[in-house]
DNA sequence: ATTAATTAGTGTAGAGTGGACACTTTGTGG
DNA sequence: CCACAAAGTGTCCACTCTACACTAATTAAT
């Protein structure tokens, strides 16, 4: 009796992996020029085909390491999208999938031999196929995220300042936002480390680096973790 | 160059969609007792397999419409659930939709025939594969959702009380909620039309029905939309 | 050595929102 | 006409959010 759904269509499903950045100028998106017809020449996300014997989480985990070398890295399944007429070369679904990555980490050989660049979200070229819908869906998810989720020490080296980590949900979120209202905010999270150190790169007087705090975060995750800005 | 991706895995897609409802009982779910094997005879969501010229929202919408009799019901994806082993028949990858339709609207002789049944939504027996995960999904999505979008409306028939309205949304939050603040907080909202007319059947004294006013709610969707309750 | 320049760092008050709380009104059934 | 049952209604307190501006620290320039 196994095997009944013999009658039924089978489909190509693929991800896409929205894969985001952020440094000094901004919150990025990795893009990768096609090297093959149809739209070649034209920016893509990174994306690839689920095969058989894996889960779309596994095949999105793939994907990313094979375009930037990393592992362990924070991703989201997004939507899965599936116009009719969404890919012309044959009926594929796509399911999005975002992450977040410490620019500084990745392989940057790879992503030259892939023609792979860094685009600020407010200066993006136009994707193939629906890959625009796919980034519009993950911005959203991301700002949502953010009160659900520290999302942003994701995105940021191990050791940061606070004003990276303002200007990182800034850039986030599109909007500014008050410096001590943040700080607050941030602080009664109770979730980062001050460490004896300073960066002496942005400032005279130079501004106390600060890292995450794993343990007291997963603690606090059981029970809840809310942060409006 | 077309038909490239010819070395590809293809897969077989599902949907599944979980059926809320309410009346004076509570909260409940639409599930179907399945008649063939593997697991015959166990309780399961109502799904039906992707063919290859519709997109994932008109599968969703035709497996609803066809063990309903519904059509144009609020209905959203949830998440596509894809573990290599979900499935003992044949690889299949699901993506789980959630609709909210009317309790009383639906065709009972439809349901009938597919020997489908409404479960409380605390009282439900176990489903098969993975469909306890897509339920336990789409209630917190349905919990969230209220704070973004008025989904009680939904749920219940065109004139409702304001009681009905209240013990929906404590069936959909599973909490308490206190009565004044609920009403004034709806009340804050601006939606609603207040009918010269009364539901004698719940007390003596009567209680005034209400409508949903479509065109304010449509209007006030374009800006912003929240209720905390 | 003094000064100028630059960013870091810090607290408070006022407004608005959310949550707790209890009594009166209304109409029917007995 | 009285008893009953649910409907309907407003206030106060606590907390959270937001707006807002000055001092501290250090180095570079002279």
């Amino acid at each position: 009796m196994l095997n009944s759904y013999s009658s039924e269509d089978k489909v190509l499903l693929s991800v896409d992996c929205i894969i985001f950045g952020f440094d000094n100028e901004g919150l990025k998106i990795l893009l990768i020029k096609r090297d093959f017809e149809p739209e070649k020449g034209k920016w893509s996300l990174m994306g690839g085909f689920l095969k058989k014997e894996e889960s779309l989480n596994n095949a999105a985990t793939r994907v990313l390491n094979h375009y930037t070398g990393l592992q362990n890295i924070y991703m989201e399944q997004l939507y899965a999208f599936s116009e009719v007429d969404r890919d012309p070369v044959d009926r594929t679904i796509s399911v999005a999938y975002y992450a977040l990555i410490n620019i500084e980490n990745h392989n940057t050989e790879l992503i030259k031999n892939y023609h792979a660049e860094w685009f600020n979200i407010s200066n993006m070229p136009k994707l193939i196929f629906d890959h625009d819908d796919m980034v519009a869906h993950a911005i959203r998810r991301l700002r949502y995220r953010t009160s659900t989720k520290p999302v942003g020490f994701e995105l940021l080296p191990e050791k940061f300042t606070m004003r990276q980590l303002l200007e990182l949900y800034e850039a986030i979120l599109d909007k500014e936002l008050d410096k001590r209202n943040f700080i607050s905010k941030i602080n009664s999270l109770d979730i980062l480390v001050k460490l004896n150190e300073k960066d002496m790169q942005s400032s005279r007087k130079g501004s106390y680096l600060y890292m995450f705090d794993k343990e007291k975060y997963d603690a606090k995750l059981l029970n809840n973790f809310a942060l409006n800005l």
